[in-house]
DNA sequence: TTGTACGCGTTATCAA
DNA sequence: TTGATAACGCGTACAA
């Protein structure tokens, strides 16, 4: 590669100072510079395709305009819509992002983490539900920057967006329930994230409230948030000796692993099993059926994110340091009524 | 944010020169330095959670030990994969991976482009098929390294990891013929696109070699490789006087597409409609009915192209500048032979 | 309005 | 074996 061209250069073709070309090229409106040395430096720069090393400013400034992002697996659609929302809306401040897939792995985690602070971001943004609450104290310890995203802050001045997980878990239960189901099945994430937790808890809450079937052979967990374990524990709720008519997934992937083990089971869905997932990542609605689920704004859970994270750094008006966002309950044809032939063994 | 503990400050606590502890941190073998001044080294950069400024270090090494990547969707379950097989790949031999998604514009590609060499990244991974000729000619005038990733390349020399789309669509027809097929229709990808443009050609000309239906009306092209696109245009095929019984998608989001679209038009797949996707995307088998399609190996390609840029930059024993990657015809239930009434309509 | 001098945190080279 | 020095490319007090 040819050698770069540095602001020397410029300045040499300028015949100026190469502070002067700083002066010029970094645009500060309060710079008093003469209009014809300015046009010169211009030029200059152009003709030479001069482009400041982001690396050397970085270096001066110590400030990256980079932002870190953790998310757990950048193949899962959820995640891929929150991290275009996010990197849309640090781009529109002038920032970049650094993504780091962990695979959900604590490890990861931390060598991610330090990456990120070897190259001085400016912040993280954390969608790492499993993260360890070690790793989140470093940061606080240290000071450091960051935001969570989807998953609850334990100290009450961290930066988080999240959504409302219990209330939203009650709705779905609330919805099977108006339908006549009473035999509902929860499939919990993992219980060591925050979102896996609070929609237990909220399924669980509403199933009391509701008088539904309250079987704790109903809820059971998996061991991660994907369509493998989710048809894994689907697969035993249905061969149950009284199998439930609804199941209620933590989440889309889960929910589409049990959709699996009811048509390995000859289940008709909805007509023999109604199906709630969570997130509405955009296959939900493709599928056949297409799936009753609850609508988390990814787009807009990251870019707040971002936009939070950032006005902290820039010290602006900081705001709330937690914000919820809004969820829906989208009813498309994965629920229905339980069949007769269901209703009577109930 | 306390203060970044710099090698100064690890000198001093081990009463060395800084020169000594980069000696002893950098690591070289060669290097000859007394055990117990290591030792005290070692020691004290522990105690005080030393971490070399990963860009004070670009600056002065002039490299990055950092790679980009250029992809047009990050949503895209295709692309997701081969991001994690060359993020792995690179991370296994001490590189990281800077991913810009270009959503398929060619500004955002070349905003992308300069950010990351403003960045000095070491080199790039593209992965947009849609790349601008002009860019990647920039890239080659002024040697910056580069690979491309599932696209061709122009010039001879670039390094390049692709499949053999003319022979995968070839193979995918015959599947079809073989099945009683004749009536074959061909989704393509914008032509823009070398993956569209070859799959097109190898489909057409297995179309003629297997004596199809050589009806110009079977042939159509999608403006981009997404559901939207393919359910749009399967739905004017579908709607032909004479439609076809089989559809070969130029990718498994288009195919996904057509799947919508005869389901709206109440055709069965695979009984009115055969159907065979591209890339088998981790997707492909869970639907219903499970996706025929063409096996791209995913992982492996993002790794190849990552461990080929890496060798090259490092000058290692460079290899061939071009890698095809083989595929494979998965069948599953999308594909069947065509039924007795469509076949009597034939 | 522009030039001078210095430092951001490393590492390579040379001298001791 | 270790220390001193310079340089990577930039931005900014301060001086002119």
């Amino acid at each position: 590669m040819t050698q770069r061209t540095t602001i020397a250069d410029v300045a040499q073709a300028a015949a100026v100072h190469p502070s002067t070309v700083s002066r010029v090229l970094s645009g500060r409106p309060d710079a008093s510079i003469r209009a014809q040395t300015r046009a010169r430096v211009v030029a200059a720069a152009g003709r030479l395709a001069y482009r400041p090393s982001a690396i050397a400013r970085s270096l001066r400034l110590r400030r990256t305009l980079t932002l870190g992002m953790l998310v757990p697996d950048i193949a899962n659609p959820f995640f891929a819509l929150i991290i275009k929302g996010a990197e849309a809306a640090a781009r529109g401040r002038g920032y970049d992002l650094i993504l780091c897939n962990t695979e959900d792995g604590r490890e990861r985690e931390a060598t991610s983490i330090a990456l990120l602070r070897d190259r001085q971001v400016d912040g993280v943004l954390i969608a790492t539900a499993r993260a360890s609450d070690a790793m989140v104290a470093d940061l606080r310890r240290d000071r450091f920057p960051f935001a969570l995203l989807n998953r609850a802050a334990h100290g009450g001045r961290d930066l988080a967006v999240v959504v409302d997980n219990r209330r939203a878990a009650g709705r779905a239960i609330a919805h099977l329930r108006s339908l006549g189901h009473r035999r509902i099945a929860h499939i919990a994430g993992p219980r060591s994230t925050t979102t896996g937790a609070e929609r237990a808890d909220g399924a669980r809450a509403a199933v009391r409230r509701t008088r539904c079937d309250a079987d704790p052979a109903l809820f059971v967990e998996a061991g991660a948030f994907s369509e493998a374990e989710g048809h894994r524990v689907a697969r035993r709720l249905l061969l149950l000796d009284e199998p439930p008519t609804a199941i209620f997934g933590a989440n889309d992937l889960i929910t589409l692993g049990a959709l699996r083990a009811a048509r390995e089971l000859e289940l008709m869905v909805p007509r023999d099993l109604s199906l709630i997932g969570f997130n509405d990542i955009p296959l939900a609605e493709l599928l056949e059926p297409a799936l009753t689920t609850i609508r988390v704004p990814q787009l807009e859970m990251g870019a707040t994110a971002a936009r939070l994270l950032i006005d902290r750094l820039e010290g602006r008006h900081a705001g709330p340091a937690r914000v919820v966002l809004p969820t829906e309950l989208v009813v498309r044809s994965s629920t229905a009524a339980p069949a007769e032939r269901v209703r009577r063994i109930a």
